[in-house]
DNA sequence: CATGATCTTTACGTTCACGTCAGTTTGAAG
DNA sequence: CTTCAAACTGACGTGAACGTAAAGATCATG
């Protein structure tokens, strides 16, 4: 009996496939530096790693591993400091895996629930914060450029009045959008 | 012939009289970081101070100083990027104080006009990336916060339903501005 | 002018966030 | 099964941004 055409068994792709390496080329970084945050606990190692083997991680991790990094850029925070917010966001995820499974009684759900609004209100009031910050510093950047400008544009008035045809030199600069 | 009743001569109160520990305090930081800026050329050192002399700071020195902290806080640069940035913002200086002085034919000053104009933007864009992107954040975070408040609603509205008066928890959290 | 608080320079120490090297092992490909 | 790139662990190295300690100098004040 010949083996009817099904397709090659999915084998389970193991975890997706994708080694440290590609990772980190993935998201612009170095492999030292994924085991670096693994290390302190920034990434959850793999619970059952043979010790020796190599680590796999699936897209999602991937993705993670982004948001870990573009949290670190922007938030400007240490490792450590990121670590308390990220833990605070891997308890949401708890949550949110909790909550599939119905058998929580609503008590609980509203308890969960309004653990994760907490530490989002967190995060938010951080970020709130440096983004207003920054606003005020682009306000004043934008004011200075403007009195920048229009010293120039006198000038150049002043000129026209001068001699007819100004130099040729741009005026325009970048609108503020 | 007695002296005119003029009030106590200026005396001249010496750069104002701030001594580097006063300058710390005031900005929040340490001696130590004043010196270490004024070390890499981030601060400039006091151009005729005899070695070994203590050094001392103009009310307007705390306030440059507070600039640059603010800067390194808010666009998370190393201390050598906020270098060659306020080299920028020393060369928009130097224009002002040549602008005041009415010597400089009109050439002259639409160039460093235009050089002003072009140090603000190069700041402007790294501004406005960066403030982009946390508030991308912040919508991202404020669209997670308004799904999980409306769960928590959908939960009390089926409580609600279920036995009369609803546990007293709160219900409110802040609101978003 | 004595005196103690503060400052000076010099120099070495420290923490964070990785880089780098070595020696070994794993795993996919031929 | 060999083979070779890539990964593993462990250890030490590194640059940035200061901290800290020592030994002496300075400066406002009593």
């Amino acid at each position: 009996m010949p083996t009817p055409p099904i397709d090659p068994p999915p084998a389970e792709p193991r975890r997706d496939s994708l080694r440290i390496g590609d990772v980190a080329r993935l998201v612009g970084t170095t492999p030292r530096t994924i085991r670096y945050y693994e290390e302190i606990g920034l990434l959850p190692e793999a619970p059952a790693r043979p010790a020796g083997q190599h680590r796999l991680y699936t897209h999602a991790e991937v993705e993670r591993l982004r948001e870990v990094m573009r949290l670190k850029e922007l938030l400007g925070v240490s490792l450590e400091e990121l670590k308390t917010l990220l833990t605070a966001e891997e308890a949401r995820a708890e949550v949110r895996a909790q909550l599939r499974r119905e058998d929580v009684h609503p008590g609980r759900r509203r308890e969960l629930l309004t653990e994760a609004l907490g530490h989002l209100d967190r995060q938010l009031e951080l970020v709130r914060h440096r983004a207003a910050e920054l606003d005020k510093l682009k306000h004043e950047l934008c004011e200075t450029r403007k009195r920048v400008r229009r010293k120039i544009r006198e000038l150049d008035a002043q000129a026209e009045g001068t001699f007819p045809p100004a130099s040729q030199l741009e005026t325009s600069g970048e609108p503020q959008p």
